[in-house]
DNA sequence: ATTAGCACTCTCTCGATGAGAGTGCCAATC
DNA sequence: GATTGGCACTCTCATCGAGAGAGTGCTAAT
């Protein structure tokens, strides 16, 4: 790892200045920086050597270096630890969620909002599924004759409930009666254990009315299912057309793409470990759409949910990494105290 | 309006072979057709009246025509009572609604999809708010000590439920009476009408447990502001960007910020009447940013909603509009049927 | 009213040219 | 031996002019 004092300070010195120009670095302007007092020449022949090792490039024989996704990868690696984000930044972060009152869809909003609003990026905010969450009732609403709606809360709040149709001999002490049984059986299992034979077997126990019960094992199928896909949002596309790299739209277009197809996105920040910030350079991505991006990704609520942020391999890493690690940690506070 | 005969045919011509090919159409060219049997210099005096009219616009001396914005305002109304979509697509887009198993929110997103994959085009679906149910029953189910979960069914189905703090002193049968205080007092209303003082006047009547009262209040306050607004899905934003008019990054970017912000959308929409397609072309959009676009939108389930497509003012708007309103008319189908 | 003919205008492409930027290498230096 | 100044070399980019091509507008003839 090419550390060492003064191959390390030009990487630094080329990378820096490459994101914030989106221009090749010649040797000469990174020869006028303070910490290195040398020649230009010397800075040639260190810029060879980083070029050796990979880490640099030459768009054309005679044109400044830029950073390889290697390079970038070193640089990164360099200086993961850094700078927490402004205090001003934060307190615009804990003011935006606490403006979503607690409210887990909202709270995912305004996170993606203000990521993409503070680093000038695409976000990508992936709201926690049900699964990690306990049930804990069932009921069954009679609404007139007919029909009844199926209410299920768990730990984590109440499910979308469905309208049910019943056959009209159900009467209200029989739903009540339903409602029990189920409860009783089922509670304080996790979601993500409430298997099909599972659900069976409490459902079928509770009763004879097989009309009920075909309806609300449909219904919880359907539900359960799309609680285990992650919610994905993502806000401020628009930004990824300012940057120099994207100018060209075929550049552009794979990236987009990218963004609108949940089933990618899912593939993009499947990789992210448990904790912590995780960065995916370039080609790294396991995603070819993603061949001209970068994404720097922190997980929250151990694991349940994911924030990231998309931009081009020439992101500002530091503000990045900064936002999106006290972004994670805001929202899981946040949702530990509204579950 | 430039209807009779030859004016209307070379309008029309030109428009179609822009659309088409995206480049401007010159009168040597459009004389070829079969239906005008003429010169090109006919063709060119036609032109040259149609753009004293304001309908047609030259780039350049030397290049062929392209139309106006009014040019396609007057095309488009020559033909908006035209063709019915292919019967393949009907039958693809019954089948994806149907896929969505009634439920509505999924009916949305299928239909976002559906829209934007058949034209190629991007595509908004605003979906349904709850603001023309009426109000059905509240019920607060008792979650252990100190919890309970509020429930509201409406007309339309169930509203999000809430965790709401109780004071421990509050007993399971004070929860069931409140309840069917709340619930006699507002059955039958329009969500619409639940202003702040009837709710007020309905939950301050009903009990005297004014911490559960106030907690109640602020759920639903939440929960009506949200659920009058609109809901807003776009799809397939990425092929804009393949347009010939979306190339320069400069173009798509106001687009792109457009679709992503709801308060640009509803005022794109803002203008659509209750029924029927709606048109707008380039400059007839309120929104600035939609200066290079056409929406053709159409309303469902009698202006409860609304479906769109947003594409450059070279739109195809045959298919844009058959797709749409048989969108319209399947969504509103759908939804009587959910309901 | 329509048409053929023609001059005119404007864009677009191509190649050449020259300026500029930055490199790579070599010989001199500390 | 690392560092440096000097210098030739290479490649891009902007500019220019020429020529081709496309399509118009006008005029005179039908």
């Amino acid at each position: 790892m090419p550390l060492e004092g003064r191959k390390g300070a030009v990487l630094r010195a080329v990378v820096e200045e490459h994101v914030r120009s989106a221009e090749p670095v010649g040797s000469e302007h990174t020869a006028l920086l303070e910490e290195l007092r040398c020649s230009s020449a010397t800075i040639r022949s260190v810029m060879a050597a980083l070029e050796d090792e990979g880490l640099l490039t030459h768009p054309h024989t005679s044109a400044g270096r830029i950073p390889t996704d290697l390079g970038y990868r070193v640089y990164v690696d360099m200086l993961l630890d850094a700078e927490p984000l402004p205090v001003g930044e934060r307190q615009a972060i804990r003011r935006r969620l606490e403006s979503s009152g607690g409210d887990v869809a909202d709270l995912a909003d305004q996170a993606a909002r203000t990521l993409s609003s503070l680093t000038r990026y695409a976000s990508v905010v992936a709201a926690l599924g049900i699964h990690h969450q306990t049930f804990r009732s069932l009921h069954l609403l009679a609404q007139g004759p007919g029909h009844a709606v199926a209410v299920i809360t768990t730990s984590g709040g109440v499910l979308q409930g469905r309208l049910i149709d019943l056959p009209i001999s159900v009467s209200d002490a029989d739903l009540d009666q339903i409602s029990r049984v189920i409860t009783q059986t089922l509670r304080g299992i996790p979601i993500a254990d409430l298997t099909q034979e599972r659900l069976e077997k409490a459902i079928g126990d509770a009763t004879r009315h097989h009309q009920l019960v075909e309806a609300i094992r449909a219904w919880l199928r359907r539900d359960l299912a799309r609680g285990s896909r992650l919610q994905y949002r993502v806000e401020g596309r628009r930004h990824l057309l300012q940057e120099p790299e994207f100018q060209r739209p075929e550049a552009a277009t794979p990236v987009l793409s990218a963004l609108e197809e949940d089933s990618m996105l899912a593939l993009a920040l499947a990789a992210a470990p448990s904790e912590g910030v995780w960065i995916s350079i370039g080609s790294e991505n396991r995603l070819a759409e993603l061949r001209a991006c970068s994404v720097v990704a922190a997980t929250y609520s151990a694991g349940g949910g994911a924030v990231a942020i998309v931009g081009p391999t020439r992101m500002r890493y530091r503000r990045a990494v900064a936002a999106v690690r006290y972004m994670a940690n805001r929202l899981s506070e946040s949702l530990r105290h509204a579950v």
